[in-house]
DNA sequence: AATGCTGTTTAAACCGGTTTAAAGGAGCGC
DNA sequence: GCGCTCCTTTAAACCGGTTTAAACAGCATT
C-alpha cells in the first residue's frame, strides 16, 4: 500500500507541468496531440487517479448526489419504491464517478436533513420525494441555494425540473376494472392528505366514480402502514352497508386489509375485492394474488439522476420528464361483487 | 447568498492568524483562553463552519462511511433490515457531522463497489453485511486498506471488529415452540447456503431438532425471496408425507409460503404452521398473523456505527459487540398440528 | 545587560488538484 | 535580421483548511 500516486508524480514521469497534467485529463484544448498521449501514458503507468478531495476543493463541487428520507415509517419504507429508485440512481451515478449520500432523519425534521447536507457541502444537488401539498423544502432548497429535482410535481410553482410518473392512469384502471366487474359499492383507503401523491390518486378515483355517476360508499384515510390499512380496512368492514370493493393507496396497506378482511371471516375477492397500489414484491404472492398497480421506480431513479444531473451541470431551463405511466395489474383479490 | 466565510475571515476579524483558529476549533493546547475565546466568538458571529472539502483534503479523512448492497433482490429487500439499519446508523453518524455514503451495485459485483469507494476515498470506512462464508471481501477490504466492521462473526479469521447479532437463539426458540406444540413433522426453507446467517439458522434448527431426537422432514435452499418462498413451499406440500410445520429463514419467504399454502387449500395454522424471521412490518397482519423471531435492526445500526468509528478513528483492538440476541414472536401462524 | 526559559502566536509549507496570466518557441512577412 | 503572430507550455496563485518550525514576548536568572 504505497502512496497513491498525484498529479505532481505524473507530471514529472510526463516532463510536462501540474497543469499541462489537468489539461490533458480533462480534454482541455491547446495542448498540442503528442503531449495530450505522453501524459496519458504516463497516468496510466502509474494509475494515477485524480483525488476527488483535491478536485472538490479546488472546483467546490462535491461529485454526489443526496437523498433526504424521514424515519417516518409511512414514508421510509414506501417499501418497494426507495430500494429500487436508489438502485436506478445509482446506475446512472457510477457511470459518472459520483456518489449518493443518504440522510435519514427523525420524523419531522427533514429540513434539517437538507440543511445539513447543504452547510457540509456534502452534495451538489437533492432529490425532493414524496412531495407535500405546499412543500416547504422548496423554499428550503431555494434559500439554501441546492439544486433540486422533484418527484413528480409539486402543486406550487416550483423551480426545480420534475420527473413525473402519473399515478392517476393506473388509479382510474383499478376503478374502471371494478365498474367493469359489476361493483357500485367502492370504498377507498387513501393516504395522508399532506402527500401530493395520496390526493392525486384519491382524486383519480373519486372522479372516475363520478363520470360512472357514483361516489365512494366511504374514503378512509390510512398512513400507508399497515397498521392504517388495518384501522381503515376494519372502519370499512363495520360500516351498516360495507363496500363490495376497496381501493387502497398502497399495497401495504392492501395486504394489510386483505388480512383483517380475511380475519373477519370474509373472502377475498368472493365477499370483498381488493386493491393495492405500487406492485411489490409480496403483492404477487400473498393469497389471493393482489391486483395493483404497477409503476417502474427503478428507471424513476435512472430520470431522477440524469435531470438531477443537468441541473448541477449548470443547465438552465432542464425539462421536465415525463415517464410511462403506472398500469394496472389484475391479479386474483378482484372479482364480480357477491349477489 | 454571500459566499460563506472562511478561516480567514473568522482570523481577520478576530485579529489572529489562520493557524491561531484552526488551533482554537480544534481545542489544541497552547492557545491562551482569552484567544480562543475571541476567536470563538468570532466565528459565532460569522457562522463559520469549517469547510469539509479543505479538512478532507488536508487531514485526509472523508468524513464519511460508506455501504454497499447489491441489487440481488436477495439482499436488497433483507427488506426490514436495510432502512432500519440504515437509520441506526444515521443515528451516529448525524451527530458527529458524518455522512453515509451508499453503493448499490449489480449483482456480483460488489468488489466493485468497494473499489469505487476506497479508489475515490470516498469514505473512511465500511460496513460489511451479509456475510458470505470465506468471504472475498474481507481480504479484498485488507488489499484496500479500507476500515471494516462486520455485521455478524465471519467464520474465518478477520482483522475487523464484528457488531454480532445472534440469529439462532430465536430459531432454537421457534423450533423448541413448535416441538411443544406437539410437531414432529418439521421442515425448512433455508437461505442460500452461502450466506453465513442462512447457515446459522438452519444448523441451529436442526441441531434443536436433534436435541429432541428428531430430524427436519425436508429442508429446502429458498433465496430469500417471496417467489423463492413460494417454489420451496410446493415442493414441500408436494411430499408423500408433508410436514405440519415450516421454518423459514425470514419473513419474506414465510408470507409467501402462506399465500402458496392457502392457494393450496390448506388453512393456517390448523392444517399447517408456519413460522418466518424478521418480525417485518407486514408479519404482524398478515392473516394469520405470523409467527417469527425479532431482532433490533436499529440499534444493531446504532452499534455498527460506533464499533467502525472506533476503528476509523485508529483506536486498536476494538471489541466486538454483542448485541440482545433475536427473540421469538408468537402469533397466530403457528398451533398444534392436526390429528 | 545579557541569557535562558516558558508560554503564545505566527508565517509558511502542505494536502492535490484547477486556473490564470505570462513566458517561450516556431513560423511568417517584411 | 526584426518584429509579430499563433500555438504550446509553465509558473504561480488559489481553493480552505492543518501542521510544523520558528519568532516573539514576558519574566526570572545570573
Amino acid at each position: 500500500m504505497t502512496k497513491r500516486p498525484t498529479i505532481a508524480d505524473v507530471a514529472r514521469r510526463a516532463g510536462v507541468s501540474k497543469g499541462s497534467v489537468s489539461f490533458a485529463l480533462n480534454g482541455r484544448p491547446g495542448l498540442a496531440q503528442a503531449t495530450v498521449d505522453k501524459i496519458l501514458a504516463a497516468a496510466d503507468e502509474l494509475g494515477w487517479r485524480p483525488s476527488n478531495r483535491a478536485r472538490s476543493l479546488s472546483v467546490s463541487k462535491a461529485f454526489a448526489l443526496g437523498l433526504v428520507i424521514t424515519r417516518d415509517p409511512a414514508v421510509l419504507s414506501s417499501d418497494p419504491f426507495f430500494p429500487a429508485f436508489i438502485a436506478g440512481v445509482e446506475s446512472v451515478l457510477s457511470t459518472r464517478g459520483q456518489a449518493l449520500v443518504l440522510q435519514v432523519v427523525a420524523d419531522g425534521a427533514e429540513a434539517d436533513g437538507y440543511r445539513r447536507l447543504a452547510q457540509d457541502a456534502r452534495v451538489d444537488g437533492v432529490f425532493l420525494s414524496d412531495l407535500r401539498h405546499d412543500d416547504p423544502r422548496i423554499d428550503l432548497l431555494v434559500e439554501l441555494g441546492l439544486p433540486a429535482v422533484t418527484l413528480n410535481s409539486p402543486d406550487g410553482e416550483s423551480p426545480f425540473p420534475a420527473v413525473v410518473l402519473d399515478d392517476r392512469p393506473g388509479t382510474v384502471a383499478v376503478v374502471e376494472h371494478l365498474l367493469g366487474l359489476g361493483h357500485t359499492r367502492i370504498a377507498h383507503v387513501a393516504g395522508p392528505a399532506s402527500f401530493v401523491h395520496a390526493t392525486a390518486r384519491s382524486t383519480a378515483l373519486v372522479a372516475t366514480l363520478a363520470a360512472a355517476g357514483l361516489s365512494p360508499v366511504a374514503v378512509e384515510t390510512g398512513d400507508f402502514t399497515a397498521a392504517g390499512g388495518i384501522e381503515a380496512t376494519r372502519r370499512l368492514l363495520a360500516l351498516p352497508e360495507p363496500p363490495t370493493a376497496i381501493v387502497y393507496a398502497n399495497d401495504r396497506m392492501a395486504i394489510a386489509g386483505l388480512g383483517a378482511a380475511q380475519a373477519a371471516g370474509l373472502t377475498v375477492p368472493d365477499d370483498l375485492s381488493i386493491a393495492g397500489f405500487d406492485d411489490s414484491e409480496l403483492a404477487e404472492y400473498v393469497h389471493p394474488g393482489l391486483t395493483t398497480v404497477r409503476a417502474d421506480p427503478f428507471r424513476f431513479g435512472v430520470a431522477a439522476a440524469g435531470t438531477l444531473n443537468r441541473v448541477v451541470d449548470g443547465e438552465t431551463d432542464v425539462p421536465d420528464i415525463e415517464l410511462p405511466p403506472a398500469e394496472l395489474v389484475v391479479r386474483r383479490s378482484t372479482s364480480a361483487p357477491p349477489v
